[in-house]
DNA sequence: ATCCCGATATCGCGATACGATATCAGTATT
DNA sequence: AATACTGATATCGTATCGCGATATCGGGAT
């Protein structure tokens, strides 16, 4: 089976929610990047939210909302900084690559 | 030890550079990449041509050039239309990570 | 208690990244 | 024409990752 030419960049879209919303839980992520066409698998979701957790890039406190139990991530100082240097990375690939857009 | 957020990208630089120079072999893709601060590791480079060859995305061309034997690869229809894809896709990724920028 | 359901977790396996190491083929040197 | 040199390409080993499928978990309703 194939693998998405830009799988991987589902780690920099939750840093980026995590960042941006302030806390996001692992159904809210897969609902946002649902609506914008892609799918990500909780085989994927969950395992690269505890990856980032454990890499001190995001913080985790358990809550219940709406009857539902959900663990909402927070961005970690280091998180916020790790996005940074990502973006500008990608900022740098994708200028070179997406020449002419 | 830990992978590069943006790994994985390095399958459409390939491409990009295989339809944007016209032909290019492994050693121009390394050289090129590493004045754009990255470095590809020939275990990355390589493999990632053979499988963009499999893919039908690359056809291959042996050639010796300046006293060297080089594969140069060129991008085929399949391919040219895999970059625009991947392309499309990214921008939309990046519209929404890159906010702010 | 039991069932329901959405959220989270895990399993299994193929795909991938990548440092290290080997191989391979021209060229120059002898 | 054998050898050494050099850059290009290939492979190996291993840890990581992606992801569909499946399981578990827990709050609320019946």
């Amino acid at each position: 089976m194939e693998r998405e030419f830009f799988a991987g960049f589902i780690k920099i879209h939750i840093l980026y929610h995590a960042v941006h919303e302030g806390e996001i839980c692992g159904s809210d992520i897969a609902r946002e990047i649902a609506t914008h066409g892609y799918n990500v698998s909780p085989g994927t979701l969950y395992p690269t939210l505890h990856r980032l957790e454990k890499m001190g890039y995001l913080r985790m406190t358990e809550r219940v909302e709406g009857g539902r139990r959900r663990k909402y991530y927070h961005a970690t100082p280091a998180g916020r900084k790790a996005l940074e240097k990502a973006r500008v990375k990608i900022k740098e690939l994708v200028d070179e690559v997406m020449e002419g857009d």
